[in-house]
DNA sequence: CGTCCATTTTAGAATTATTCTAATTATAAT
DNA sequence: ATTATAATTAGAATAATTCTAAAATGGACG
């Protein structure tokens, strides 16, 4: 019998290792890769399957981005700051809002996904670059 | 000759107009539904495109969503609070977070996302009801 | 006005990410 | 061992989006 937990399965097991030990932000087909490694039999199917479900049970977080397909991060709270140019996603720790939410909205707040956008140094200096050169984009 | 800001051309206006009167939260596939009524001869690609160069331009922003299309939005300030269960979008206007935020990370903060996530009151009734009559999902 | 050039739009094929379906395999319970 | 339940596989199917090449449009300029 099933107690809510979910059984962790083989796969779904990996997996939730991989997420949590990478430090997130990988793609599901990077998941698949890395997981086929050791598990030469596994399947983007399972992948798929396993991560929706790890969603299901709050085991994971999905995050959707603007120009790329979704990551799976861990579910620890944490905020990610993405390079508005090139996409690169990188971890913050912002103070917890949920307070100053739940101020303003009343109890009932789940959770909250806080990115902010901004131009990586690699980016920026490219930037400055082009504006020295006048290479207008 | 073209100077930085775009020309502003016959669909682009349209569609940008069509977000912006519309308070957002439209997939590309109901602003190409809405803009067909006005303009028959209209196709998906040139929605898709100008969606694209408008978000470049940043008059309006893309919004992705965990569980289904993007959604695209005017740019002016504010958050979005997110119904975990059904994916119900609505507006929120939170303090501006920028200040505190440079706070921590120093100048260079572009913008931010903030999505905060709950059970609108439909879904919480819902809950309610399967946990009373004991409907274990 | 007509020609040239750049840009926008179109049509539809192509791609990518993801989900679905049905068959197969593994696991657990009796 | 037998049966039931759930996980995994393979591959087809779908949905959303992007790409490509051709056609249409809109100035700029002679």
């Amino acid at each position: 019998m099933d107690e809510g937990g979910g059984t962790v399965t083989k796969y779904a097991k990996l997996i939730l290792e991989l997420i949590n030990q990478s430090k997130g932000h990988m793609t599901a087909e990077q998941i698949f890769l890395k997981l086929k490694k050791t598990e030469p039999g596994v399947v983007q199917a399972t992948v798929y399957n396993n991560l929706s479900t790890l969603c299901k049970e709050g085991m994971i977080r999905k995050v959707p981005m603007e120009d790329s397909p979704d990551r799976y991060d861990r579910i620890q709270k944490h905020d990610h700051l993405v390079c508005k140019k090139c996409g690169k996603l990188s971890d913050i720790c912002f103070d917890d809002l949920t307070k100053d939410l739940e101020k303003q909205l009343g109890e009932g707040i789940l959770s909250y996904d806080l990115k902010v956008f901004y131009l990586c140094p690699k980016c920026r200096e490219e930037e400055k670059r082009r504006y020295h050169d006048g290479l207008q984009m």
